[in-house]
DNA sequence: AAAAAAAGAATGAACGTTCATTTTTACTGT
DNA sequence: ACAGTAAAAATGAACGTTCATTCTTTTTTT
């Protein structure tokens, strides 16, 4: 094996083993000697990869927000309809929320809690320009309540967020029947009325 | 003054510190020692109010539950319509989440994490019943839609908390408008379509 | 003066990070 | 192709600090 490949797999080991205990314990309550023993690598080598525990978590939350982002728009095209387009990417989310739980919950964690630094939030926030242009495009075509992005935001997408984390605790599942329902609350919501 | 009187003063004290420092820093980040000088009192003291830091949270994160739930509910009759009610209640928590920030961002940290037992967790669902004995009335009366109560918070009662949480981080204000742009936009999400 | 409450100092465990050393890799000249 | 070697990567142990909790003493209350 290559060395650089060697590198990026133990790096990678890294990354996932913090979303795998962060998402178990929190952040603080997961310490860097965990991390390295699920990554099968001692803690100092956690050091030649990350500057600290920090960073580490910095970094894995731009990675998997990315990785959250590419999956959302991967279908998307600016010249659908504003509804055709609102759920491709609605749908996306959604998948993404039920498939890889995992990551989607790091991400609902990181976004809920003061352990992220601002500035890899905000880092993180850029990812979501192509929703943003779809809403304001569609509030220019009179679709789309004229609103604040945050609000559209609240209603839009971020009850998907509640939902997997009441699924992941295990009080109800999401099935495709309720995933259609909540599709049509979401678009309810947001979708001026006739 | 009074020595009972005087030992709840030291335990509300106790309560309200560990409400702002771990609003602050989170759970794990919050050292007893913290806030027991926020408290003005020693770190052994904490001990003879709480069991140790995790009933001291836990007994916090119900407390807060239940002031929320009274405040929510108290103008609240079972009497009225079930637009009405929704309205009533509704607009009840967003005043909380707007005028007791601080507490309902300590709620929403409780309930975006893995700081709280799940046994008090469920405590604290518990005091929700009345929004759901209203929503289960709607759903007979065909004036709700009928849909899962989790996906129903999802969409009337959870966007308040993120967009508390985002007017918490100054990333924008939530003025009366907006309030009642939301709890349109709540509504038009749950009730049934003419 | 006895009991209860509170305090500060002490304790032991756990943590993030660094250090001294060993192991692996990459490269050299043959 | 390969032995030799210098650099890079990785390691386990150690360090200094911080923390939750407890212990002993002091203060307050009854």
């Amino acid at each position: 094996m290559a060395k650089l490949q060697k590198s990026i797999d133990k790096r990678n080991a890294l990354v996932k083993a913090t979303i795998e205990l962060v998402n178990n314990s929190g952040f603080h309550a997961t310490p860097m000697s965990k991390i390295a023993k699920m990554a099968n690598v001692s803690p100092a080598t956690i050091y030649l990869y990350f500057e600290n525990k920090q960073d580490l978590v910095n970094q894995t939350y731009i990675e998997v927000k990315a990785e959250y982002t590419n999956y959302a728009f991967a279908d998307f095209d600016a010249n659908m309809t504003i509804e055709e387009g609102f759920e491709m990417i609605w749908k996306r989310i959604a998948d993404f929320k039920l498939n890889e739980c995992e990551h989607a919950m790091f991400l609902a964690q990181c976004d809920n809690t003061p352990m992220i630094d601002e500035e890899s939030r905000q880092e993180g926030i850029k990812h979501l320009q192509p929703l943003l242009d779809l809403w304001e495009r569609g509030k220019k075509e009179g679709v789309i309540k004229p609103l604040s992005d945050y609000i559209l935001y609240a209603y839009a997408i971020n009850p998907l967020s509640f939902l997997m984390m009441t699924q992941k605790r295990g009080a109800f599942t999401l099935d495709k029947a309720h995933l259609e329902e909540a599709y049509q609350s979401a678009w309810s919501s947001i979708k001026m009325c006739k």
